[in-house]
DNA sequence: AAAAATATTGTACTGATGGACAGAAATAGG
DNA sequence: CCTATTTCTGTCCATCAGTACAATATTTTT
């Protein structure tokens, strides 16, 4: 996994050196070319077109993370939207950047918390409502499941692959199957697609 | 600053005991006497009360943790709407429990990024809107798509194969391939897993 | 103590899936 | 008339998913 600092002229911040001494500088026009998949990309929103380039490298599996002199819940909310999945004030000190990529390369989102405090708190009361007669309703398939059963049954309805649902619980993907075969027999579905829909049916999904 | 784990019975499960070796165990009742402000206490929905106790210890100033076998969005935007500072599955490994230790003492919340790309997702359009900024509208997914390719779509949606879907169609398996390739693409997704969650998504965010 | 359930991992196989190259015909808009 | 879009199809190949045989260790139940 390569960190790559995307600027327009290739420069490369003391910060960011101290942060990440591996990382590489970059400019918009060769990033795509050089960044794989599962890379960390961090875009300078004084790049100009660095929307397109967002959305772009966050088609091809790169975790981006944009960097904004002048940060606005506007601007992260359009970072985001378009696939990034960080949005930090370029003079972030090297310890925030570091606990950045920890977060973002472990499927995490990285946001500011007094946008997150206002988006959850306007959220809510709208989504609750809406959810409330629903959520309760009785027959739960997951109890028929033993306790490791259900964390790979929640993890695949989430969409997770074998490897991915046994890097997540820390076993093989031998052992993922396994679990997997003994729940589609309990829960009478002959593949992940039907079991997705087997659970969705009684349940709001979400991850951590 | 002290880690609490507080379930009904006391039990300290193993997962949590090998992320943090210094947290204890403890029950609803006594956990309001021995906490204090600054502790990180971990608390479990199994607890009955889990509402009354996360709101009651975030006002002594605790950074609390919910811990859900389920979790939902519902219950996700409950906990936070408390006070909690993070809600994460009951089941997740040691490495995630320490990453959310790490982003909730350092003023971080932790959520879900499916219901963080939901609420992100829809207060952005709400904003978009407004602003006028950014049109697109295409408050549906399936309108990006083609009338055939939306057969194709729906019908994986309901969990159909490949070939199922070809018959369905009275087309070649290949040509559903071609389909789904298309349909990958436009809605930047990596699967027919992938696929299912967006559309059912898409439905839940109707109402916002 | 014995039996049952649970959790874990192994190899080998078949069928399904998705991408990489494609090409061909029909239709609609300029 | 030309071009772009849509629809349909082909082969090859790497990877994934699920099962068929397993076996072993731990925990729980009877």
């Amino acid at each position: 996994m390569d960190h790559w600092f995307v600027t327009m002229d290739g420069s490369l911040k003391a910060r960011w050196e101290k942060a990440f001494p591996n990382a590489q500088p970059s400019t918009p026009n060769v990033i795509e070319k050089n960044a794989r998949s599962g890379d960390l990309v961090w875009v300078a929103t004084t790049v100009v077109s660095w929307q397109q380039l967002t959305q772009r490298l966050a088609l091809m599996g790169v975790t981006v993370v944009i960097l904004s002199y002048a940060p606005n819940d506007k601007e992260a909310l359009k970072a985001l939207d378009l696939g990034g999945r960080g949005y930090v004030h370029t003079l972030a000190t090297a310890d925030v950047l570091k606990q950045v990529a920890l977060v973002v390369t472990n499927q995490g989102v990285w946001v500011g918390q007094e946008l997150l405090a206002k988006v959850i708190g306007g959220t809510f009361k709208a989504l609750s409502r809406r959810t409330e007669e629903v959520s309760t309703a009785g027959s739960d398939y997951l109890d028929l499941l033993t306790e490791r059963e259900r964390g790979v049954a929640l993890a695949v309805a989430r969409g997770a692959t074998n490897k991915e649902v046994a890097r997540q619980l820390e076993i093989t993907e031998r052992t993922v199957k396994a679990h997997l075969s003994a729940i589609f027999k309990k829960l009478a579905v002959r593949d992940r697609l039907q079991l997705m829909l087997k659970l969705s049916s009684t349940r709001e999904l979400a991850s951590y």
